[in-house]
DNA sequence: CAGCCGTGGCT
DNA sequence: TAGCCAAGGCT
């Protein structure tokens, strides 16, 4: 009756990416790394300090090891910096708590700093070969259109989503994970948010969207977030001035980097409550 | 659960 | 150009 998981195996078997955490004999942990990374972050800007990181900690315990701030320098500029805090904090739950290896199951993955159900079922899926419906952006957008017309899935997952995933869900682990993989590639790199490529998809024929003429979205507003004069775009920048430098900066460095007095107590305070900033001494900021 | 949490490339 | 968007998680 459906041959959408049938038709994007077949694809993804002959057109998808060579991307490092997907090459044979990659580790769990390279995975579980490339999770955290691409969590609203594109995969072209992750690569190269996905390397970085995996050359620089090939395991968990060598992450764990490190203090919390050579993590979050090590992080760069990919964004959302108290990733790298949560990375370095399951690190340690792993080192501490599962003899250094990254734990095989759901339950334990989602148990992490960091790790929520799609990461979880993602590694699980990924690294370990298990069968879960595995939900992010790319899956929800693709199974919206392909199953229900709609150009976008609504901002939230509902149950009904949820169910319909499961209902396409291979029945084997194998073809599960692999169908984890493969709609996940195929919303990537077909099935595009902006400009989708339908004349390059393997499933446009099975396509209810397409079939429909392509109807533009109806549902609830998506929202999109402001980010110029925020605090989170302040933050950024005085977390920047603090991790380019090879010393304590001194407040007169972060007060020089924005004018508003009141937003830039603001963010600093949150900086020091997150664990992102840590003062040295009273008056001088460094990394933790 | 709606709002918050970075950054940069693309159209 | 100013949005729009990118393999979410946490509170």
């Amino acid at each position: 009756m459906n041959d959408l998981p049938e038709r994007v195996l077949s694809w993804y078997a002959e057109h998808q990416r060579d991307l490092p955490w997907r090459r044979p004999g990659t580790t769990p942990w390279s995975v579980m790394v490339s999770e955290f990374m691409l969590q609203q972050t594109p995969v072209a800007r992750v690569l190269p300090v996905h390397e970085a990181w995996l050359d620089r900690w090939p395991t968990p315990s060598a992450l764990a090891d490190e203090t919390s701030g050579e993590a979050v320098r090590a992080w760069g500029r990919l964004g959302y910096p108290r990733r790298a805090l949560r990375l370095h904090a399951a690190a340690t739950v792993i080192r501490d708590e599962h003899g250094g290896e990254v734990p095989d199951t759901y339950e334990q993955l989602l148990a992490l700093p960091g790790v929520g159900d799609y990461t979880a079922a993602a590694i699980a899926s990924f690294a370990f070969g298990r069968r879960h419906v595995v939900l992010d952006t790319n899956v929800r957008r693709v199974l919206a259109r392909t199953l229900t017309a709609a150009e976008f899935a609504a901002p939230a997952v509902t149950r009904a989503e949820r169910d319909l995933a499961g209902s396409v869900l291979p029945g084997s682990d194998e073809d599960a994970a692999a169908w984890a993989a493969a709609s996940m590639e195929l919303g990537a790199v077909i099935c595009t948010a902006a400009r989708p490529a339908c004349e390059r998809c393997p499933v446009v024929d099975l396509c209810a969207w397409h079939a429909a003429g392509r109807p533009a979205y109806d549902g609830p507003a998506r929202k999109v977030q402001d980010y110029a004069g925020t605090d989170r775009q302040c933050r950024g920048r005085l977390l920047a001035v603090v991790r380019d430098a090879d010393s304590p900066v001194p407040r007169g460095r972060l007060e020089a980097e924005w004018h508003l007095p009141e937003q830039r107590d603001r963010a600093l305070a949150s900086l020091l409550a997150d664990g992102l900033l840590a003062e040295v001494e009273p008056g001088w900021f460094a990394l933790p």
